[in-house]
DNA sequence: GGTAATCCTGACAACATAAGTAGGATTTAC
DNA sequence: GTAAATCCTACTTATGTTGTCAGGATTACC
């Protein structure tokens, strides 16, 4: 039971681009030296980020992207179900008729899990996961992101 | 985010396990039919669950599978941990190091996937799991695996 | 003892996904 | 025009998933 990486590394690009308080669009490669991400990989997980409408993209010189709605407004979950498509947790949580004629006993067990793996990712959004962000870089030194 | 088909087929087998009151080792053919779970994959997942102490077997004619344990001491969760191995979101998940030195803001939220993922698994047990499987099986005229 | 049922083990294969890499095309500030 | 940046597509390498297959070991029953 694992997300990928792609989540991971998403997570923490938005994080970064919520904490860039100026609104200046941030470009990939301050991130990803900033995050340890590899460049290119960081670039494809931010277009998808673009095409799901989380993020803006400022193309040119001095580009960079930028959240596309107020930081508040922009969960964990929404995150994770742009990069990684809807998570279900098995093929028969409720989602989609299980092939078992609804007489299955294991389907409120993968139900279950499925509503709470969203309530909980949707209870973080990225302003207050931003705040954290900037306290722990003030501490260890690394150059925050809205220099 | 996906579990794969081994903790569906595996709770499913289970579930019928400890439906068996009669306490009479039950075959992976009779689970695999009834079930519609491809028997020579469903046989890896009873060793493996063997492996892990979840099911005892019984070997020659007439044998099959019991439960280790009673069945309310066996929760979803073991079963799940037993065929994925330990369930962790991430890398970043608090379980290890993280590489980002502890400051990584992105930590409590896979944490708290983590930890509340557990509770919920750990919710279900299959003495329960069995009593509502036994109850769709009478509706719907399957073959109950007391028989 | 023979046979059938059953678990046990290991190898193999087809397919999908993950995690990048590479290279070029396009846009824009200067 | 040039450099900095996004954008897009394809390729690659490794691993995991979902099985299948072949045979061997163990046991109940006649």
């Amino acid at each position: 039971m694992r997300l990928s990486a792609k989540s991971e590394y998403g997570l923490l690009a938005l994080i970064d681009l919520a904490a860039a308080v100026d609104r200046a669009p941030m470009s990939t490669r301050d991130i990803a030296t900033r995050r340890d991400i590899p460049l290119a990989f960081l670039e494809q997980l931010l277009a998808t980020l673009r095409r799901e409408g989380l993020v803006t993209a400022v193309r040119g010189a001095h580009g960079g992207f930028v959240l596309a709605r107020d930081a508040h407004d922009i969960s964990a979950l929404d995150v994770v179900e742009a990069l990684e498509g809807p998570l279900s947790p098995t093929v028969c949580d409720g989602q989609e008729p299980c092939g078992r004629g609804g007489a299955c006993a294991a389907e409120p067990v993968w139900m279950q899990v499925s509503t709470t793996l969203r309530e909980v990712l949707g209870r973080f959004d990225l302003a207050s996961l931003a705040q954290r962000q900037l306290l722990f870089d003030a501490t260890t030194g690394v150059t925050t992101p809205e220099e």
